[in-house]
DNA sequence: ACATTCATGTAATAGGTTACATGATTTC
DNA sequence: GAAATCATGTAACCTATTACATGAATGT
């Protein structure tokens, strides 16, 4: 059991899920293809911590519903109360920045600007998806209040890289003003 | 070449390394062990981009000094101006969230001030290096700027971490209300 | 006609962590 | 006496990505 493994299993307790309803909502929280998901959620159906059912589907294909069982609820709230592990980040932008020097300033700013966009487009991204869950489902008698404090923190962070960028843009152009 | 050996030839465009030393320098920026470093180095310096000299230390063990070749340079560079792979970030924490209505209260509350801890002690350890910066060093024109610029990054999205933390006790403290 | 979405799976490869291996010096 | 720091390296294992494989329905 990997911490992915434990993050399908949580979707899983909220509502039954398919392989691939799965992928797309575990997306933006933890990236992982469908590659890596099926074998993980077969491994958890055969140490009964989750059940599965198939469904015949007009028109799509058929899919495999994946359903808790109460050994996966009582899994799951073993590993809530478990040390979490630290968050890891790896951003390729951060070590390009090491090397700025190597840069000509008109370089360093088209270099900023593009991460600015990319920025810009998440926040667009979080957004619209935390805008699309209705007021009444936002608090913590819902599922949905997950989802929301989950995309809260994806906007905030994203917020602080475009901050970022802003203040680097501001601290650079000090010293190598140019038009 | 991975992104990896990007980040360790950008480092040693500063300033001349050892294994070890771009282990400890790239440690915040780029989680890896020195067993996957050290084969990079070796594989690097086989490309010609590295080059690297035995140093015979008193009182420590000799150690292995890499400097960057004129063809790694050009490497660099070209590297910088390709387009940036999207950063990955992978929380356990966000994936607990997905199933805090298994909890109760106290549990969550438990959960979140752990991890406001750990963030709280995260931004004292990027505050204390960013300090230790001389403010000379903290212009385009040094090779600190770089370093002040990526702390100052850790700084305001660990910020952003720390705030929404608060924002979610808030938040959550509506609906739940207790001692 | 061509791409995308839905839907599942396996195989091969690359990236990353843990463990094994060695060994002197310094700090608690 | 035990742990940490400095310093390098390999082997085994786990995690994650890319590629292979199939196929109907829908959208451009």
């Amino acid at each position: 059991m990997n911490i992915l493994s434990y993050g399908l299993l949580a979707l899983v307790s909220r509502t039954e899920a398919s392989g691939y309803d799965l992928m797309l909502k575990i997306q933006p929280f933890w990236q992982a293809k469908h590659s890596q998901i099926y074998p993980l959620l077969g491994s958890m159906e055969e140490q009964g911590l989750l059940s599965a059912k198939w469904i015949q589907q007009a028109d799509k294909p058929d899919k495999k519903l994946y359903s808790i069982t109460p050994a996966g609820t009582d899994k799951l709230h073993e590993w809530l109360l478990e040390e979490t592990a630290p968050p890891v980040m790896r951003d390729e932008f951060n070590l390009k920045c090491f090397c700025i020097h190597l840069a000509e300033p008109s370089e360093v700013r088209r270099m900023f600007a593009g991460r600015r966009k990319y920025h810009v487009e998440r926040m667009k991204y979080y957004k619209d998806i935390q805008d699309a869950i209705p007021q009444e489902y936002r608090n913590p008698g819902h599922i949905g209040f997950e989802d929301y404090i989950l995309l809260q923190k994806a906007v905030m962070r994203t917020k602080a890289s475009i901050d970022w960028i802003d203040w680097v843009e501001q601290e650079y152009g000090q010293w190598t003003a140019e038009a």
